[in-house]
RNA sequence: GGGCCUGUAGCUCAGUUGGUUAGAGCGCACCCCUGAUAAGGGUGAGGUCGACUGUUCGAAUCAGUCCAGGCCCA
């Protein structure tokens, strides 16, 4: 009989209280509670008080709708790249940041307000700011729902008052700099909601257009058939609406130009090449005559409006393409961008007879009253009837429509404020302000500087209400500018006290000094109505949260991070702004990532119905395993979703954890203080073990430095998978079970896994941030580690340990490489029936020179590197031995083990039934058990 | 229509200056264990490296063309 009876207990099974199972989605908000209560954000910034700092500048989303799945990844790899740096020993303050004027929110606002109709700008205001405020608390929970660390309590808003006057401010320091003019100018215009739109805010989509053949009659021109009242240019249009505005035929100098007579006896001037074309696209029948002529000679040459008391003059335009049309088109200086530009070359105004409303204000009752879009076919119609009208049919193009309300937007002449790019050279040292900027992926850099190179003047103005008013005043006598930078900053002072809603609820008479005059001497002013672009707004959000004093700020950005949307938008309005205001860019290096995809990789949509949003993936799988979708995917190129890749996630994740939970069982009883083995008392393997892990650690810094967080979550997946537990957490199983408890044995093995356990949940503490920290409360810690794994540092590779000297190292990778081939081997015999388990089985192997010098040291070890009872080197050729193909001379032989089965540690062994006491227990145990009663006798404990 | 980016096993990724039968993890199939157990271990099957044409003794890697998808611009 055994003195104990039930040896089961003797063996040291791991145990602890860190549940397998994580159930993220009811733990994380826990969590976060407890965070919040810890004041967690402002305790890690405590603890790098006085250390270098990194600043992300946070670009700031809309507060309206839902945050969706693009947001969500940004606003995470924003938080990975500032806890990476912070572990990295960094100051990385994150104050999240929100975009509260503009357009969007007074769309929602609109349609709150419903049909109870418009309300008076101050009034309207107050509602827009209502809106945002509520939307921000809104999204401020859904980002810190994905555990999201920042500045929650005081984020900045652009509406903010002191932010507000900021904006202005920076608007007045442009224009006393003398980049502001005001003129009049085609913009995109959005007849809907009656305002001028930037390009970023215009999007093309398919749309449909009348396509019309129009004939001018020829007036004057160098060509003269002589069949006066009858020869024709003929035109191309997909916007008969703009013929009221059409003050010129535009002919590219170098194209060939040809008369060509129809059935009628018609002649009709068009390119020489369009001819056929015109032919299929309208059935009409063309017989060119002989003579070419060179469209440079049409310069000056004159026409008449086909329905307006109008002459029109020939003019030269290099954009007259042969892909479409005629090779002549009709030039409306005022509804064109292109249009406008050749109407200043030849001095023509730019007309647009149109309201706010896009409703004719002017013109032929066909047309007059109505909307752009109702008048093309009074229009067509008109054509017709006064015989202009030599073809007709319909159109389907890519056409420019409002970001916000998608409807097509058109070009019109109006009064607007612009940034004059020229100015100073402000272009120019844009663009190279941005080639300082380290871009990310590089081609980033092209990208703005090709950007910043043709775009047009910017234009600033919109006539709306929710956003940040231009300071001008006119005189109500003259109609004078003032300009008098030092009564605006009176009104910045209403700013910063009452908000830029002062603009709206007091009088020009309140908001200036009293008694400011015109030089008209009149005392009366009229108050500017446009307000800025909201791009402006978002511009200035460096000079509004970077600069200042406190440890949390300065001036330039060591990173911006957003989509690639955003390089027509905040990238370059923030770019713009700096070089204008700063003379630099606001930021010293700019991160892009990719869009969002569904699993087919469409664009996530509303219409597509395939838009997945991170309020449901966390409440179905966990913020962390949100952030694992983040961590695993190269960021920069497009990031794909579906419920395949979560599941997989899940599996991974479920590995990661296991690991870690294994290893904390197995720690339950070990002190890091007092009961760690020094490095030369580590067992070999222990010590090789950590060494492969801090060859992690170290590439994991480097990684984390360049913000590659999918080669660390790809390494220390396969870390996790096949070094530990495939491997190294396989073999200590045996010595971490049955070894007496306190053994040196079994202290070095619990040495090297702890050290691995409490680097690598710091390695990943940046990415699964709620399940690091689930780890590091059950892990076992040194006096000077923090309560909290995110105020901690990333580890550093001597933290493992003295490195094992590099040939045993070789050592090692080739003993490892042998195991794989016995495990082979054992496969087979398991296909066999000759064993089922491996300890159930005794090896043998022979091996030629090196390797079988290498077996003979490392002797005894084999057994536990292979799972088996017994190992034997023998000599070749083993019968029925399995021939190795991946290690030359390798020879395999699988036996039955030999003696019984151990009933403590199941082993096989011939000493089992030897001992008295222990008549089923082998050798090794026998000594465990030996140990394990002395030690029970001397602290009183039970021996279990 | 123009510019840029992406395209390696079902999924997510590695593939160094072009060089032997293209790798990993997950998933899958089959097997083992039952002392990590709604866990753990093993073996195996999966790829004409988007397509084609070149350059080269040799190309997933270089060049060209094309296809698909994405972003931006018109």
């Amino acid at each position: 009989m055994s003195k104990i009876p039930d040896l089961k207990t003797t063996v040291n099974l791991p145990k602890t209280a860190f549940p397998m199972r994580a159930k993220l989605p009811e733990a994380e908000p826990r969590q976060l509670a407890q965070w919040d209560a810890e004041r967690l954000y402002e305790r890690i910034l405590e603890a790098r008080s006085g250390a270098p700092r990194f600043i992300l500048h946070d670009g700031p989303p809309y507060p309206t709708g839902e945050i969706h799945l693009g947001t969500a990844l940004n606003k995470i790899l924003k938080d990975m790249v500032v806890r990476s740096k912070s572990m990295a020993g960094f100051r990385a303050p994150y104050i999240p940041g929100w975009d509260c004027h503009g357009l969007p929110i007074e769309t929602q606002v609109e349609k709150e307000l419903g049909r109870k109709g418009a309300v008076a700008p101050a009034e309207f205001r107050r509602l827009c700011r209502q809106f945002a405020g509520r939307y921000v608390e809104a999204h401020i929970r859904d980002f810190k729902r994905l555990g999201v660390f920042g500045q929650w309590d005081a984020p900045y808003l652009t509406m903010d008052f002191a932010f507000e006057a900021r904006i202005a401010e920076a608007f007045l320091e442009f224009q006393r700099q003398g980049y502001i003019y005001r003129g009049k100018k085609p913009v995109y215009w959005c007849l809907r909601d009656r305002t001028a739109l930037a390009e970023a805010e215009v999007e093309y989509a398919d749309h449909t257009s009348p396509s019309i053949w129009v004939r001018y009659e020829v007036v004057q021109a160098p060509i003269d058939p002589a069949r006066r009242g009858r020869f024709y240019a003929l035109m191309w249009t997909t916007t008969p609406w703009t013929l009221p505005a059409s003050l010129a035929l535009a002919f590219h100098p170098d194209l060939k130009y040809v008369i060509a007579e129809d059935a009628e006896g018609n002649l009709y001037l068009l390119a020489r090449d369009r001819l056929e074309p015109f032919r299929t696209e309208t059935g009409v029948q063309l017989t060119p005559r002989d003579e070419e002529v060179e469209g440079r000679a049409f310069e000056g040459a004159r026409f008449r409006h086909p329905f307006l008391d109008r002459e029109i003059v020939g003019v030269l335009a290099d954009y007259v393409t042969l892909d479409q049309g005629t090779g002549i088109v009709h030039t409306a200086p005022g509804h064109g961008a292109e249009d406008f530009y050749t109407g200043q070359k030849y001095g023509l105004e730019p007309y647009a007879p149109i309201d706010d409303d896009g409703r004719f204000v002017e013109g032929l009752e066909d047309y007059r009253g109505k909307t752009v879009f109702e008048a093309n076919q009074p229009i067509i119609e008109l054509l017709k009837r006064r015989g202009a009208l030599v073809a007709e049919a319909k159109l389907s193009h890519s056409y420019p429509h409002c970001w916000r309300c998608h409807n097509p937007v058109i070009f019109r002449a109006t009064e607007q404020w612009f940034l004059n790019l020229e100015h100073r050279d402000l272009r120019r040292r844009t663009i190279e302000a941005a080639d300082k900027v380290r871009w990310t992926p590089d081609w980033g850099r092209d990208r703005i500087e090709s950007m910043v190179e043709t775009r047009p003047d910017w234009c600033l103005s919109r006539q709306r209400i929710w956003g940040v008013p231009i300071i001008a005043f006119y005189c109500d006598a003259c109609g004078k500018r003032l300009e008098d930078f030092g009564a605006f900053e009176k009104v910045l002072d209403w700013f910063r006290r009452e908000g830029a809603d002062a603009w709206f609820a007091r009088s020009a008479a309140e908001l200036l000094p009293p008694g400011t005059a015109c030089s008209c001497d009149a005392t009366r002013w009229r108050k500017e109505t446009d307000i800025l672009d909201v791009w402006f707004d978002s511009g200035s959000t460096h000079l509004a949260v970077l600069d200042g004093r406190d440890a949390d700020r300065r001036w330039p950005a060591d990173l911006y991070l957003e989509g690639p949307d955003q390089f027509r938008g905040w990238f370059q309005s923030s770019l713009l702004v700096g070089v204008g205001i700063k003379q630099a860019a606001p930021y010293h290096a700019v991160l892009t990532h990719g869009w969002t995809l569904d699993a087919e990789g469409r664009p996530m949509s509303k219409s597509l119905g395939n838009v997945v949003l991170p309020a449901e993936v966390c409440q179905k799988w966990g913020a962390d395993l949100l952030r694992l979708w983040v961590a695993s995917q190269d960021y920069q190129s497009d990031l794909r979703m579906s419920d395949r890749m979560m599941e997989q996630l899940a599996e991974a994740y479920r590995k990661l954890r296991n690991t870690f939970r294994w290893a904390l069982g197995n720690l339950g009883d070990f002190d890091p203080v007092r009961d760690a083995v020094a490095d030369e008392q580590l067992w070999e393997l222990d010590r090789w073990m950590l060494g492969q892990t801090a060859r992690l650690v170290e590439q994991a810094r480097g990684w984390y430095e360049n913000f590659e967080f999918p080669r660390v979550f790809h390494a220390v997946q396969d870390f996790t998978v096949v070094d530990l537990s495939a491997f190294y957490f396989d073999v200590l199983k045996d010595r971490l079970y049955t070894f007496a408890p306190a053994s040196p044995g079994r202290r070095s093995a619990q040495t090297a896994v702890w050290r691995i356990a409490h680097a690598l949940v710091r390695l990943v503490a940046p990415l699964l941030v709620f399940t690091a920290e689930e780890v590091w409360k059950y892990l076992p810690r040194r006096p000077g580690d923090p309560e909290s794994v995110h105020i901690a540092l990333l580890p550093h590779a001597e933290e493992l340990g003295k490195p094992l000297d590099s040939r045993r190292g070789d050592d090692w990778e080739r003993l490892v490489a042998v195991r794989n081939e016995v495990l082979r081997a054992l496969e087979l015999a398991r296909g066999e029936k000759r064993i089922a388990g491996s300890l159930e089985a005794k090896v043998l192997l022979s091996a030629s020179d090196g390797l079988r010098g290498l077996l003979e040291n490392y002797r005894k070890w084999l057994p536990a590197v292979f799972l088996v009872s017994q190992v034997e080197l023998a000599e070749a050729p083993l019968d029925g031995g399995y021939k190795s193909g991946a290690l030359d001379g390798l020879e395999i032989q699988v036996q039955h083990a030999e003696g019984a089965k151990c009933e403590r540690c199941w082993n096989f062994s011939g000493a089992v039934g030897s001992f008295s006491d222990y008549p089923t227990v082998c050798e090794r145990c026998h000594a465990a058990l030996e140990e394990i009663e002395r030690t029970a006798g001397r602290d009183g404990s039970s021996g279990k």
